[in-house]
DNA sequence: ATAAAAAATGTAATCGATTACATTTTTACT
DNA sequence: AGTAAAAATGTAATCGATTACATTTTTTAT
């Protein structure tokens, strides 16, 4: 029941060789001779032998793991992104920590106390809103240490990120209302604090200037990425004098609330009004109407953060490089669009 | 910038101790005199000292970290559960390792393996799906270690497991249906390995039989919980010679899926056919129209299945208890269900 | 054939905390 | 006051792998 676990000296004992021998076996193969790798791999598979994490992290100062630092791990727009980091550590020796924002007071504090606890060796953040003090406290800690952001990031620091082409995608829903005949387009926003508001509404307002279309201050309205905003955007809509055409939105559940909403009022979409989305998610799919949307690839977004989490940690020697990645998104056209009432 | 990391020597030395009484103020303060307690605290303070997990753990031969094991990460369902066990775990000691079934070959392989590199010292599976050799794989080398199923479960084993009250919400769902009229009703399964899909469709057919309802093979339809599941399902419903007026489902997507192709058949929801789900996932509430089902309690089961965990993992001597628990759920009435059309 | 260089292997210190066991100090009781 | 019991503290071994350094073996070049 109790039995000792095999060690390195059970393993050196039973292939007639060094606990040295048997280390570099595993992580250094090709300093042995042919002879005693093959000993030592045989006593390894009869033993079946495998090294002590703690040990080794010990030894090695490592911790053979990362955190993920997510927003809301309550929010599906999470999952997927979380799925494709997994996928690009699996096959490495890295375990993957996940902590949700929402769950502490002082994320940097926990931060800091994973690295200093020797609980992990880099960070990848889905959460993109650090205030000053946080990105300076996060990177003192963090010297030599990885950082990448994906999904969201901070402005005017230089960690490592992985983003969706946010600029573009705002642009696309744009043009595309334009094709279809809007001329009035409102965008209804984020929350304040986030950088992707931040962008996606410049991307919104510069294509608008681009089209030469007029711009008042019904044109955009405050939000957060919930179908809650989504409902309350709908009732202000409600209240313009005049109402727009179309709408783009910063999230599909924003849209998604939208149109619950303006159905309730007796406004159909896309019969009476456009709705555009953000993000693509599961359900955009399958709503009725199905959304017209912006779609950002989560797996890959995700896949690649861990991709580039996993060259920065192995490029032990070299001072830390920032890589930087922008991936491209799509304009996937459904239902929830359509030629505004007047031209038909 | 390469400083030596403070120990427990520094901290002994700061305060005029032994190692041995630092590492008692650390783990067992009421071993010592307030004097040498404070004087150790001290010290902590000022140096900012934390302790070094990996020789910690190595010393005890611990991890301090729990898998917990998702059928599918980028399923969103999942995320609810996992943001219930994340909250479990926050000011304990431990971890959370997520692992996605889906990403390696051999489940049981690879939890095996986190269990032997000591990188684990528990497993919280989501996952159902273990055959009969699995199961013997992990509980044997499991021995002495804590296993909890979270939502799915294995059955004839006698592992810890939070479970929601599956059998209720079959029949809330059908009784439900019944008192609105309907007595035709069909029942769409979810994947024939699931357990919920087996408890769920027994609760179904019990009920059923309650209520005196005919039974023909037309009454359960096999799926997954997908919904591409609900739309194949619709396709089938379709072809029947007499259709049912009512439908419940193993899931909100399958219930989504069926919605939605029935209304491209020109079959309206709730009027021409009512629809059931399971789980209460975010867009029910928001769907068109929006999701009558029966809501399980996603956090609270992640909740209780991480505190459940960490009891069994801090009841170190005694011999393993296992500790069942089953969730209430609640039928949740919304707009996609109503009387039959016969009835009106 | 021999010296020098390169490759292979071994010895033992090391990472940092915990804890069994030994020792000292304090408390309780006669 | 004196002794036994209890509490507080210390010493040093230990967890299991890695690696600096030392030593031995093999290869290469003359």
């Amino acid at each position: 029941m109790n039995k000792r676990n095999t060690t390195i000296q059970d393993i050196a004992k039973a292939a007639g060789v060094s606990t040295a021998t048997v280390s570099r076996a595993l992580s250094n193969p090709e300093l042995l001779s042919q002879t005693k790798l093959l000993a030592v791999k045989e006593a390894i598979k009869h033993t079946g032998y495998r090294v002590n994490r703690n040990a080794r992290n010990l030894r090695k100062q490592k911790a053979a793991a990362v955190l993920v630092l997510v927003p809301n791990l309550g929010n599906p727009f999470f999952s997927k992104i979380l799925s494709g980091i997994n996928k690009g550590f699996s096959g490495t020796d890295y375990s993957v920590l996940i902590a949700d924002s929402e769950s502490f007071d002082d994320k940097t504090q926990r931060i800091q106390n994973a690295f200093q606890d020797g609980q992990i060796d880099g960070l990848i953040s889905l959460d993109g809103t650090f205030s000053e003090n946080e990105v300076v406290e996060i990177s003192y800690d963090l010297i030599d240490k990885p950082v990448v952001f994906a999904c969201e990031w901070v402005e005017n620091t230089d960690f490592s990120s992985i983003r969706s082409d946010n600029d573009s995608g705002a642009r696309l829903a744009v043009q595309h209302l334009y094709n279809l005949g809007h001329r009035k387009i409102t965008h209804i926003r984020g929350p304040d604090s986030n950088i992707l508001t931040k962008v996606r509404q410049a991307g919104f307002l510069s294509e608008c200037k681009k089209l030469k279309l007029d711009l008042t201050n019904e044109n955009i309205i405050r939000g957060d990425f919930s179908i809650q905003a989504g409902y309350a955007a709908a009732s202000q809509i409600l209240s313009f004098s005049e109402k727009p055409t179309a709408i783009t939105c910063a999230s599909d559940e924003i849209a998604i609330g939208v149109i619950s909403q303006l159905r309730k009022a007796g406004i159909s979409v896309p019969n009476d009004i456009s709705v555009v989305g953000f993000d693509d998610i599961e359900i955009s799919n399958t709503y009725i109407p199905t959304l017209t949307t912006v779609r950002q690839d989560r797996f890959e977004l995700g896949l690649s953060a861990a991709q580039s989490m996993v060259k920065s940690l192995n490029n032990e020697k070299s001072q830390l490089s920032i890589y930087n990645k922008v991936i491209d998104v799509e304009l996937v056209v459904r239902e929830s669009t359509a030629p505004p009432p007047s031209t038909k």
